[in-house]
DNA sequence: CAAACAGTTGAACAACCGTTCAACTGTTTG
DNA sequence: CAAACAGTTGAACGGTTGTTCAACTGTTTG
């Protein structure tokens, strides 16, 4: 999920061209904590399994057992996948006795996937 | 980028709680098509380096080696990620010269990724 | 035309990640 | 309390993917 490896730095073997350009962008790019944490949460939603469960529990919570049937997984599976989006702060959960149920955490998200939608269709 | 088997249907070995939940539910979900172009799009943005050169053309258009240098990366990488963005039509170039200057299809994009970095300052 | 340079490409490697499997926790119920 | 069940967890496996490397195309220029 997270990327490794941030701290290797190749070098451009190639002429710079345009130095003015590269320095002025350079000064105007976003900090490099702001754009993994932007990578980290796109990669949340670049899974198809959890795009469907966002989609499941949007409106009525559901438990995992429910999820797991409806996407036809199994429940270790849906689990799992609950797990990423519980610490990426995506759902949150209520536990009745048995059973845990998953809904969204806020609607911000939902914003965000109707938008990609937009995007998609055209 | 794209999921690979996506016909293989593991069972859910659980039994069914809420079987009028989930049949609603089943109902209200969006096509199977839908669900997986919406997480391979995101999937595309769930990369730092993708992330790090649409910021990079934002305004203004790169080339290549520009793009290289200010990222701190070879040419062939950073081409080979401008491949994947413009297969994914989310960028556009222009040949002058022996350069390649790459910009922004849409506005579109823009508008995503800035909603989802309000989400993420929260 | 040959050298130089921007950019692309395919193969290969290593790291990453989603699912499976088995074992586990905790709650309910007979 | 023991059986049954919902859910979680860690290890392991296999597929995916980003970068590197080397070779290539195409344009410019001396």
């Amino acid at each position: 999920m997270i990327e490794k490896n941030r701290e290797t730095v190749p070098v451009c073997e190639c002429d710079e061209i345009h130095s003015d350009i590269v320095e002025h962008r350079r000064e105007s790019m976003p900090e490099e904590s702001e754009l993994y944490d932007l990578s980290d949460f796109f990669k949340i939603l670049g899974d198809s399994t959890r795009i469907n469960i966002l989609f499941a529990i949007d409106g009525e919570p559901m438990c995992v057992c429910d999820i797991a049937r409806l996407l036809s997984m199994t429940k270790s599976a849906v689990s799992h996948q609950l797990k990423t989006l519980r610490q990426a702060d995506l759902v949150t959960y209520k536990k009745v006795g048995k059973n845990v149920f998953y809904s969204l955490a806020d609607d911000h998200v939902r914003d965000i996937i109707e938008k990609a939608l937009e995007h998609i269709k055209e």
